[in-house]
DNA sequence: AGGGCTTGGTTCAAGTTTGAAACAAACCTA
DNA sequence: TAGGTTTGTTTCAAACTTGAACCAAGCCCT
């Protein structure tokens, strides 16, 4: 089959996205980096512990919410460990499992970078867009995770039944 | 001042954000390396330099392009020489400065693999908008990469004269 | 001309990411 | 219930990125 090229509206739109999407990751992970200490993806790990019932989460549940492989999470999480910003606990009911629990200092760090972190998406990107713009790039990207996620895992449904770990997500 | 904390519909937005831009990368940077060896940066820069006069660019105008370090660009041209897509010549005018060429081989390689390419950004992203969404999508972008390169550079305007080097990308 | 500042580019070490391989526990099925 | 497959996690080496430090070469300015 012949290659269905990018018109140029296409090419127009996905050079923009690719500028503006590095230029946002670097801009976030500078500032966090200066601030906090560490890149974007290690707040998000916390931020996401944070919220998450009893500030727990096993790994693969954290590595899916966060689309990233679990190699690269177990990287990030020893590194974190490392910090005292979280330990990892076993499971009880599944002995391969492994959790990781936000610790008191990871929460007061997180506390402390949090208004600086906000400050700078919002300087990025909010201030930079209408309202009506939020919804758009809201529906947009839904869009394309969406797309990009059934790909591999048709997961969930069915046979995600209440006692499986799945629904569980601290695990105990 | 107290911080202006991310209503829910920006909350919404940015997180659909990130996971879209994660994922979008991923499968992009996962096609080319199993097609063409290479991560999606590396195609990038023999991308920009087939479209530029000569499909020669001075270092640092790739780097501005690409939105990228300059010790970024030096290690992954590095690469890509030593694999023999592109090489590098010293700049006449200036001899501090070093100019990437794309080789025949790099753009036969450039060739062979843009169709597969195409086709991962059609079906991962372009498949899944409208055409009305890829405007937005341009115009949100825009707006973000705007907002977040007149911070550092107010370059170009008036400075940027005609005998400078920055409007002869070749510099020969 | 002789500093001193700026610019273009590379280098280096430390940190991060990748993908495949290794392991171990859990699950299935005959 | 033994063996085979799947699932959860880590490990390892190789590749890539980062930021600071460095080296020239150009650019003032007096």
């Amino acid at each position: 089959m012949t290659t269905r090229w990018l018109t140029p509206e296409e090419q127009r739109a996905w050079r923009a996205y690719m500028a503006a999407s590095l230029l946002l990751e670097d801009a976030i992970d500078r500032q966090l980096q200066q601030d906090a200490g560490m890149p974007h993806l290690y707040y998000s790990i916390l931020s996401v512990l944070s919220e998450s019932p009893e500030r727990r989460l096993r790994m693969t549940d954290l590595a899916e919410r966060l689309k990233i492989t679990r190699s690269r999470l177990t990287y990030a999480v020893t590194r974190l460990e490392k910090d005292g910003m979280l330990r990892r606990e076993a499971c009880r009911y599944d002995k391969r499992g492994s959790i990781a629990v936000l610790t008191d200092e990871g929460f007061a760090v997180l506390e402390r970078a949090a208004p600086g972190h906000v400050e700078t998406v919002r300087s990025s990107l909010f201030d930079r867009l209408s309202e009506e713009q939020v919804g758009q790039l809201e529906e947009i990207s839904a869009a394309i995770a969406r797309g990009l996620q059934e790909e591999d895992g048709p997961r969930a449904a069915a046979d995600d039944v209440p006692w499986r770990r799945r629904s569980s997500p601290t695990c105990s």
